[in-house]
DNA sequence: TCTGGGGTCCTAGGACCC
DNA sequence: TCTGGGGTCCTAGGACCC
């Protein structure tokens, strides 16, 4: 039996666990910049509130609603992850963490703790709760994607306590008769457009059409789709996450600019960035590529946007080479004159730095370069994030973003633990 | 009339996920 | 005024190899 247990309103939970006056109001999680929504309390969502909202058409609810908005809070939601996966494997021996807030485990072999094993799931969902303050939904079944059936209805009906164990078929077939196939996993807008005019309206249906049929629509994924809605696992746990194929970092600029030295120091930190990522994942890279756009949502603004691939002479993850390489291809895509929202980084081509092609005449610089590195990240490690860094990454950050409703780092910063007074 | 068989690598585009 | 960021997989087609 596959589980998933599905972290509630995650980032709102997060925000709340360190802050219980928020305990029954409504909140919302804004992305970068203060942009939009991307995670709602129950009583957002209960106001009507959708995902995506940009946050200035949900402005006035502050006043009328009571309604509490936060910039988003990575460190705080990450570190929080980490430690409702601790609990998790505390308490199963295979499990795939899947997203921030999700987590796949294998619940096979229950019946050595517990008779039944929705009691399994249950002492789970509450070491999960008690650890870190965090409350999950459980959804049970045999494949994984039946498992995210049984999830969403644990989340649809507060009845069930947040948990749902689909074991017979009748029982999944219940479960997925009149259950909206734009919500089960792998099935996208497209989708949804492509097999409703085909006429195949919920989840059960789906279930019954031929192989072949639903391989013509969706590929094979769509096949492996169909077996896993009748009962057949297709798709295993990942104990061990794979290397990155890919590595991206880009943002949106707090204001707007058609400055390029702005543009170009907001660069250099993404490449700086994804050079350090692919040292922690001890990748590197053979490809990397530039991309800088307008913002496409304006319609009085001249827009334009560009990408730029540049294939490296040697694959690196050394950080003054990614920025010179990237402010390179910068200066190949660049056009005047325009008001640019957004510029990123994104290094592919990846492999493991021990497969590295040595370099025939000036191999001597690779164990430089990485004692370099190693230098920068031990020195960054202690003191703080960019400490030292390379002078193209500047020091004004005229293009940060905005991020004016930012709750402390509870957890991973010394001067932001919370003070507990007794009475 | 008739013109082999079996592969790899790369890229772009489309779909999806959280 | 104001609309996020970071990934994966699959397919088709072109170019190439022996």
């Amino acid at each position: 039996m596959f589980g998933i247990i599905d972290c509630n309103n995650f980032y709102a939970s997060c925000e709340r666990a360190f802050n219980p006056n928020l305990e029954g109001k409504p909140i919302v999680v804004l992305s970068n910049n203060d942009g939009c929504v991307i995670a709602r309390s129950n009583e957002a969502k209960a106001l009507g509130i959708e995902m995506g909202t940009p946050a200035f058409q949900i402005a006035t609810y502050a006043q009328s609603q009571g309604l509490i908005a936060f910039s988003s809070n990575y460190t705080l939601y990450g570190d929080i992850s980490e430690r409702v996966v601790a609990a998790i494997a505390s308490m199963v021996e295979r499990y795939e963490v899947y997203s921030i807030d999700e987590c796949f485990v294998d619940l096979s072999g229950y019946e050595k703790i517990t008779a039944d094993v929705y009691e399994y799931a249950w002492m789970i969902q509450q070491r999960i709760r008690r650890w870190t303050g965090i409350p999950v939904s459980i959804g049970v079944a045999p494949t994984k994607t039946l498992a995210k059936v049984a999830n969403r209805r644990a989340k649809k009906n507060p009845l069930l306590g947040g948990i749902v164990v689909l074991k017979h078929e009748s029982e999944i077939r219940r479960a997925l008769d009149g259950f909206d196939i734009g919500d089960l996993w792998g099935i996208g807008r497209k989708y949804v457009n492509k097999l409703k005019a085909l006429g195949c309206e919920d989840a059960l249906h789906l279930s019954q059409q031929r192989e072949e049929w639903v391989r013509k629509i969706m590929t094979v994924q769509g096949v492996r789709l169909l077996k896993e809605l009748q009962g057949f696992s297709c798709i295993e746990l990942e104990l061990v996450p794979d290397r990155k194929k890919a590595i991206c970092c880009a943002k949106s600029f707090g204001e707007y600019t058609d400055n390029r030295e702005t543009v170009s120091e907001a660069l250099a930190n993404y490449a700086a960035t994804c050079a350090k990522k692919l040292r922690k994942e001890g990748s590197i890279a053979n490809m990397l590529t530039v991309f800088i756009t307008t913002n496409y949502y304006s319609l009085v603004d001249a827009q334009y946007s560009a990408t730029k691939t540049i294939h490296l002479d040697k694959a690196t993850n050394y950080t003054p080479d990614m920025i010179h390489q990237a402010l390179k291809a910068l200066g190949l895509i660049w056009k005047d004159g325009f008001k640019f929202k957004k510029v990123g980084c994104i290094v592919s081509g990846l492999q493991p730095e021990e497969f590295r092609q040595a370099q025939l005449f000036t191999d001597i610089d690779w164990e430089k370069e990485q004692a370099a590195m190693k230098a920068l990240d031990t020195v960054n490690g202690w003191y703080g994030r960019d400490k030292v860094k390379v002078a193209a990454q500047g020091y004004k950050r005229d293009w940060k973003m905005i991020q004016e409703r930012l709750s402390p780092c509870y957890t991973t910063r010394w001067k932001d633990l919370l003070t507990v007074k007794c009475k």
